[in-house]
DNA sequence: ACGGTTCCTGACCGTATGGTCAAATTCACG
DNA sequence: CGTGAATTTGACCATACGGTCAGGAACCGT
């Protein structure tokens, strides 16, 4: 028992390292944008001197990809719902249901992601000419096969999803703004529930799968 | 005829130069944030020594700050023809179509804004407070007399305003990944129209004022 | 033509930032 | 233990950035 090196290997230590750097630089980089965020307030956030970061991370920008990343992998991993669906109003709105709570439990996480894409990308243009595009088009058949079966309306497939991902999106992206027009509180779970009852309710009737 | 100053007075060249500055302004803005751009850079791309910024703003943020008040206004201003408008169909179909329009013409200005409000509107969070919330208890009044009239079904009005600017300002933050998905290009005339009935008719429909 | 005001700009400065490095510390393992 | 590898960190460096300033150019009313 004494000869456990303390509770870790010293591989664990290194992930759970890398993992506080990257959690904090998640933070930082939403908070202050690529050029705003500086490697000594990462460094202060995780509670780390500066030059054990570049231990981990050679150099700022290899952080900054690591951060995106991870964001897309978790991104396309909630993603799973839609394809397990045998319908659209199950699939679609378990999307949503996704989404939305990604944006309340990652806000972070988004807000990098809509920076990068902003600024076009120049960490990750290789994802979206490869993975993303073979996602959407994966997604766009499902939906056209919906279509085809005649279980909703005859919609651009394209247009609807990027429509989810604004509406969705949006939560997280200008949480800001929403939590000011809220009175300066954050959404409470019950303006939650009413925003993601909403927001599936319209878009749902409005490609024909409810009422 | 050689007498007169060029073709300017004082005032108008003035005018002229401030609002070279503040065009380069957003758009280095908008492509690298406040933070990644430099002053060196807006003065490059307005063709002027970066000496000469700071004649007419004394600082990066003073630049920053008229450049988001612009957009602001513009926006505001973009907004009249849902007040105009005798029915939520008119109105907010109208009011979609002047924002893909803004999406379309001034993505600059969307990405900027879109970034200040990630960052929690460090620069115009009074304008949120106060021009922004008048404005969206103002359209939510509107809606909400719309429903009780029975021309529109009961949704919550801030969530649908929240989808109407999702959605249309998603198309100029998000430009360069629908770029990416449609091919590399960027969406040509048809496509934008079918961009605008794609968004209008499922909101359209999802609200009950169509079909 | 002149005097004053506005405008323009190259050269310069202090600071903050990303990144380096070598010395110190901890760790794994025979 | 002892030894080599992995890790940690304070001190340091070169650069780039926002901002300043003084001197000159252009302009305008008289």
């Amino acid at each position: 028992m004494a000869a456990q090196p303390r509770s870790n290997s010293k591989k664990e230590r290194r992930q759970e390292s890398e993992k506080l750097i990257l959690s904090a630089a998640e933070k930082v980089f939403s908070e202050a944008g690529f050029g705003g965020a500086t490697m000594q307030l990462i460094a202060d956030m995780a509670g780390l001197p500066k030059a054990n970061l570049h231990y981990y991370f050679p150099t700022k920008e290899a952080l900054y990809r690591q951060v995106v990343e991870n964001i897309f992998q978790f991104w396309l991993q909630a993603a799973d719902v839609f394809d397990q669906a045998d319908g659209p109003a199950e699939g679609i709105g378990a999307y949503i249901d996704a989404k939305m709570e990604i944006s309340r439990r990652h806000p972070a996480g988004s807000k990098v992601w809509a920076t990068e894409v902003m600024h076009r990308a120049p960490v990750i243009q290789d994802y979206l000419e490869t993975t993303l595009m073979e996602w959407t088009e994966g997604r766009a058949a499902i939906i056209n096969r919906w279509i085809a079966e005649g279980r909703m309306d005859p919609v651009d497939p394209d247009h609807l999803l990027y429509m989810l991902w604004a509406t969705t999106q949006h939560y997280a992206d200008f949480g800001h703004q929403i939590e000011t027009l809220n009175g300066g509180k954050p959404l409470d779970d019950a303006q939650w529930e009413a925003a993601k009852a909403s927001v599936k309710r319209i878009i749902l009737k409005g490609i024909g799968v409810v009422e």
